[in-house]
DNA sequence: GAGTAAATTGACAGCGCTGTCAATTCCATG
DNA sequence: CATGGAATTGACAGCGCTGTCAATTTACTC
């Protein structure tokens, strides 16, 4: 394999290992005219440093972590995803760890830590808010960045992408479209995105001049399940909404469902929005008009603060912009002008 | 962290640091006695071998690498979990890796390779069936396992599963309950589960003593729209089948779809059965009747074998045992009797 | 009990790289 | 041109572990 090492590359150089070492590292005080020889020797010899050597010989391992506990696979791939690619550009790995959050956290992750030495954790929800995982890792000062927590948003830099701004932004598309009877089906409320988008929702409606009271809330929790009955429960009324937002995208689907069994057709007689843009978002028939957050390119922002932060200790908060996905799902209120 | 090394654990047992190396490693020629010397050192002083050290001084890496390209999360996350269980039981480590099978495979291993040392490779489908990477990972000789392969079986340890016989002892089901206008919704015919389920659920039938010919076929995608697509066809004929199994739970989800906006009732009048126990399976209602393939497990025989394997190069199958799962989905053809 | 083969154990040299610290070179001054 | 301090560079000692090979102990044989 890499037979090349950095003996062959010093000695192309006509320089000492140790300056090699220093142009990989990029430490200062290589002049321009010799870093510009190893980077040659190194690119001409194909050289690619041993990570085992390196982390033996210095204080880093390569490796940062990525700590789940979250049934959705589509989210967890994204996250991986990101980070991985911003891993990859470094030359570090990504470490992927389950953690059950219901059954002593801080236990796993001391066992977790004990077996892998990591150079920085990635938390995404609902890790992120788990006070025991936050207070191991600072035991072992370990550190980490958080992905859209709820909770001491100061403890540690912190990557967020405007759920409500978000929400509002999907409340005032659905108002400009003259739809007055709108409902949100709003997720657990053990998560904190479900406030987040509910709260965004009503401030949208107000923000566009309309009564954030009139919107009718109904309870769901994230799944399919629950959308289809919220749905089946709302076109059940005789002046159904003409607009719904679900909080998640499996939820919208819940309500294609309950939609097609009422015999309802989107969007000609409900316009439906989602969240997430999950694959289940393209899958469905009129393709479904939703939210995207960056997960991706938030898990690279904070593999990349994790690769080269060692020692900006400053707790700081990254805000990404999330995207509204104009799909199919969403038209004119149907009476419009009647 | 881990400040207890191999000399810590040598003095404490009284034996040269090469004899604790011998214990840790399994090596052959250790006195019973002085094993359980060294092991009780170990567990007082809660020494974890420092991989680093390890892979610079040996051979081994002590990272296995999983390489996909395969767009289902849900399917990704299985084989990571089951193959992360796997090496975290003998302290390896690993590396997920994208594959795009459409570019240039091959460079992209060889890229891969170069970067990453692996002890071992787990390949699934698609990647599976790509001679490129078969021979990119020849050439380096990185030992590897694949998935349900569909060529050259002979190539390399094989894990698989029996889909066809699953699909049989799905027919047989169906047949049990009465049914005999009976459709099959086959996936795309680049995959290799297509037929291998299409042709196994048309055995089944014959085995059951129907007509294997009788039974309507009609091609789907494996996506959501396409069963539905396919449902709503199906469901427009006067006498629409009373049973359908669907190549894979999304697909089967649409056939819920199609049934609903034809006003049919699962399993009342429609049964329908899928493949794969995606969760999508356990999020529509009724809870869909599907068969199981072990892939979280046959990931993880991956693992130990390329784990434990190093020498046994002898090519091997080894088959998992898929299940039936049986929820709600599926009941007796509605005319039993009339 | 000597003699020999086999089993067990340890000494030692690195694996490829980084941290430390001393040596050398450079530069601006005086 | 000498001088002092900063900028560059390199020599060297490991990091913690495994492979090699020689030394030692044990197990058997006759």
């Amino acid at each position: 394999m890499s037979r090349v090492t950095i003996n062959d590359v010093a000695s192309a150089a006509a320089v000492s290992i140790k300056t090699v070492s220093r142009v990989i590292n990029r430490e200062p005080n290589v002049r321009p005219a010799v870093q510009a020889r190893v980077e040659a020797a190194i690119r001409k010899l194909g050289y690619v440093p041993n990570t085992a050597a390196r982390s033996l010989a210095g204080a880093r391992s390569f490796v940062i972590g990525a700590i789940f506990d979250n049934p959705n696979p589509h989210y967890i791939i994204a996250v991986q995803r990101g980070a991985m690619a911003a891993c990859r550009q470094s030359g570090y790995h990504l470490a992927i760890e389950e953690l059950d959050t219901a059954k002593n956290a801080a236990a796993q992750m001391r066992a977790m830590l004990a077996t892998a030495r990591l150079d920085g954790v990635i938390l995404s929800p609902p890790v992120t808010d788990c006070a025991a995982v936050l207070d191991a890792l600072d035991a072992k000062n370990i550190p980490y960045v958080r992905l859209m927590p709820a909770t001491a948003k100061g403890r540690s830099p912190v990557i967020i992408s405007d759920d409500a701004a978000a929400a509002a932004e999907a409340a005032r598309h659905l108002w400009d479209f003259g739809h007055r009877r709108i409902a949100v089906i709003a997720g657990p409320a053990g998560h904190s995105a479900s406030a987040l988008r509910l709260e965004g929702f009503r401030h949208g409606i107000a923000s566009a001049g309309g009564d954030a009271r009139q919107v009718r809330v109904v309870k769901g929790d994230f799944t399919f399940r629950s959308g289809l009955a919220a749905g089946l429960a709302l076109f059940a009324e005789k002046k159904h909404p003409t607009a719904i937002f679900a909080s998640n995208d499996d939820m919208a689907a819940g309500v294609y469902s309950a939609a097609a069994q009422s015999g309802l057709r989107i969007p000609d007689d409900v316009s439906v929005v989602g969240y997430d843009d999950s694959p289940v978002a393209e899958l469905v028939w009129p393709p479904l008009t939703t939210v995207r957050q960056p997960v991706a390119e938030m898990a690279a922002e904070a593999a990349r603060l994790l690769i080269e932060g060692r020692g900006s200790d400053a707790p700081h908060t990254f805000e990404l912009p999330y995207k509204m996905i104009m799909r199919g799902s969403t038209g004119a209120e149907p009476c419009m002008g009647c």
